[in-house]
DNA sequence: TGCGAAGCGGACCGAGGGTCCGTATCGTTG
DNA sequence: CAACGATACGGACCCTCGGTCCGCTTCGCA
C-alpha cells in the first residue's frame, strides 16, 4: 500500500488551496493572471505548501478539474441513461458530447487554464485518453462511422476549451444554441452514409 | 501614407531574424525552448532589434507563419482548382482542409508555437477569421450542411496544430493516412443528409 | 511529555519576455 | 564631402512567475 495517510494540517491546507483556487478561477476573465502566489495568498498558505501538495501548477489544475468533473465521471461510469453505460451508442455519443460541452461552459476559466497549461499538450492526458477511448468504443459500434479513432478526436476537438470560450465568450452565442449546434453536427456525423472515398481508407 | 520606408540595415536585420528563426523552429522538437534570446543570437542581432522589428514574440511568430503561408494563400485566392475560387464548394472544402493539414504537417513546430502562444487564443486572429469566413461561405452553398459557421469551426478544429502534432508525432500516424482520415471525415460531414434534429436548429 | 517525522512558509533562484538608453549608423541636405 | 538630425542598434537591465530550499513549527505516537 503506497498510500500513506496525510497529516491533518496537510489535508486541511490542501482543501483550503482547492477552495481558494476554485474561487479565483471561477471569478476571473483571463485564467493566465491567476498566479500560484495569488492562490497561495488566497488560501492563506505558503507557496511551498501549495507546491508540496500538488507538485506543480498543472498538478493543481488537474486536481481542481478532476474534483469538478467527479459527478460527471460517475454519471458516465455507472449512472442511468443517456450518459450511463446502458445506452445505445447512437444515443450515448451525443449525450456525452453535450455533457462535455456543458461542463466546459460551466467551468470556462478552469478548462481554459488546464488546456492552455504550457506543460504538455492536452492530448497526453489520462483524462483525454479515457474520454477518447470511450467515444471511440461507442463510435466503432455505429455502422456508417468510418474511423472511430479520428472521429472521436474531431468530436472532442469541437468542445475544446478555447473554441467554447471563443464562441460563448467572444461571439456571445448563448448556451442552448451552442448545444443545439453541437447536437446537429454530431447527428450529421453519426447519421451520415458511408463516405464516398471508401477506396482510400486502407492505404498508408 | 502611414507606411514609411525602413532603413536599409533595419530591413536586412529583419530578414536575418526571419531566416534564423525559421531555421531554429524548423529543427526543434519542442517549440517552447526556442527563446527570443536564442533567435537574436542566431540572427547575430541584439534583442532590442528583434523586438523593435516585430513588437513581441507573437508578432514574430505571426510574421514567420504568414511568410510560409504566402504560397498557399495565393493559391487559394487566385489559383487554379481545386484550391482556387473557380471550384465548386463540394470540391473546394476538402481541398482547403487538406491544404491546411498538409501545411501544418510541413510546419509542425511553427504552427504549434503560434497556436500555443500564450498571448491570445488562436481564434482571435485575422488569419483564422479569413479561413473560417472562406470555409463558412463555401459550406453555406452546400445543401444539407446545417450550420456553416459552426461546421467551419469544427472542421478547422480538426486540423489544430496540437492535434496534428499528437497524431503525427506521438501516435506516429503517417501523413497519407491522416490526409485520408480527414478527407473521409470531411466527406461524411458534407455528404450527410439533413440531421434528424431539425426541430431544434432554430431555438436559443 | 518528549521526540522523530512530516509539514510549513516565505526568502530565494533561474528563465524568459520585454524595455531603456547611450552609442553607432544611415541618408539627406548644403 | 561635411555635418547633422533621424533612425536603428544592442545588450545590460527589469519584472514576473513557476519552482526550490531549508530553518522552524506542528503533529501524533509512545
Amino acid at each position: 500500500m503506497p498510500e500513506r495517510k496525510p497529516r491533518k494540517d496537510a489535508a486541511r491546507n490542501r482543501k483550503a488551496v482547492l477552495v481558494a483556487a476554485d474561487a479565483l478561477y471561477a471569478r476571473c476573465d483571463n485564467p493566465e493572471d491567476v498566479t500560484m502566489a495569488d492562490i497561495a495568498a488566497a488560501a492563506d498558505v505558503g507557496k511551498g505548501t501549495l507546491f508540496r501538495a500538488f507538485g506543480d501548477r498543472t498538478g493543481l489544475l488537474r486536481a481542481l478539474y478532476e474534483a469538478r468533473f467527479e459527478p460527471l465521471r460517475e454519471a458516465v461510469e455507472a449512472g442511468p441513461p443517456p450518459l450511463g453505460p446502458a445506452t445505445s451508442p447512437l444515443q450515448r455519443v451525443p449525450a456525452l458530447l453535450d455533457a462535455v460541452l456543458c461542463f466546459k461552459l460551466d467551468n470556462r476559466p478552469l478548462a481554459l487554464a488546464l488546456e492552455e497549461s504550457g506543460s504538455g499538450s492536452p492530448y497526453r492526458t489520462e483524462h483525454y485518453a479515457r474520454w477518447h477511448g470511450l467515444l471511440q468504443a461507442m463510435l466503432s459500434r455505429i455502422p456508417g462511422v468510418a474511423d472511430g479513432d479520428f472521429t472521436a478526436h474531431v468530436l472532442l476537438a469541437a468542445t475544446r476549451a478555447d473554441l467554447v470560450e471563443h464562441l460563448a465568450g467572444h461571439e456571445g452565442i448563448p448556451r442552448e444554441r451552442m448545444r443545439a449546434r453541437l447536437a446537429d453536427f454530431t447527428a450529421g456525423v453519426l447519421g451520415s452514409p458511408t463516405p464516398r472515398t471508401q477506396g482510400r481508407s486502407g492505404d498508408g
